[in-house]
DNA sequence: CTAATCTACAACCAAATGGTTGTATCAACG
DNA sequence: CGTTGATACAACCATTTGGTTGTAGATTAG
């Protein structure tokens, strides 16, 4: 079964804002490359650990990131099927656009008169 | 000629940001359907004409939509380039998914020893 | 057990966000 | 001209965000 590929306005609402941050899009692509400890994270940033520990939680209430415990630390790796559900998203606007063309016909004019 | 994909850091966060609101999204929706003037629009959402006017300025600055006079309004329109920019910043997201696969065998072991 | 490392979390702060109301401008109608 | 409708914009306010520091809890090494 496929998964359900709607997320609620709200759900949207926290992807795209968990999106909308360098830093953060930088850790997803950091973990995709391979797992990584916060700690190796919050050395490649200009900030605290805390508050490189924050961006990871945004992405992991969205799903974007899932920690995994090594020995003592937890290691961030990032999830490809959330990254998937919001160009889901984008898409569904994308194709509000390409509808448009179908009823270019009947918008020629503009609805009200004057 | 192809329009130049790569948006800059900030850019991108904008432009997320921007997504990352229901009414602006909705907005967006609404305007694809065909021009609306702010006024039309502002009649659609439970909060006052300032506060969509300001939802429109959010998405106008990074030109999700643009405004056209027609006689005493300003319609707004939204602009599909721009959405499919957003597309690209996430697929490259997504490509970086696709190499890890490619990369699979020199990431079985994790990068630290000890 | 103790020390060291990694993580979690609370408290705090400045700046941005998302909303409000009120006022001013600007174009069209009589 | 004055009035009306549509928009712009400023001032204000509550909440959230993104950062800080500091403290406490887990886990591993000796």
């Amino acid at each position: 079964m496929v998964v359900s590929t709607n997320l609620s306005d709200a759900e949207v609402d926290r992807l795209f804002h968990a999106l909308a941050d360098a830093t953060r899009r930088d850790i997803v692509r950091r973990t995709v490359e391979g797992e990584l400890s916060v700690s190796r994270l919050a050395e490649a940033y200009p900030m605290s650990f805390a508050a490189v520990q924050k961006h990871v939680a945004v992405l992991e209430k969205v799903g974007l990131v899932t920690k995994v415990r090594h020995g003592r630390e937890l290691r961030v790796r990032s999830d490809p099927d959330v990254v998937d559900r919001a160009r889901r998203a984008l898409d569904e606007l994308a194709e509000a656009w390409q509808g448009r063309v179908q009823r270019m016909a009947d918008l020629l004019d503009s609805p009200e008169g004057d």
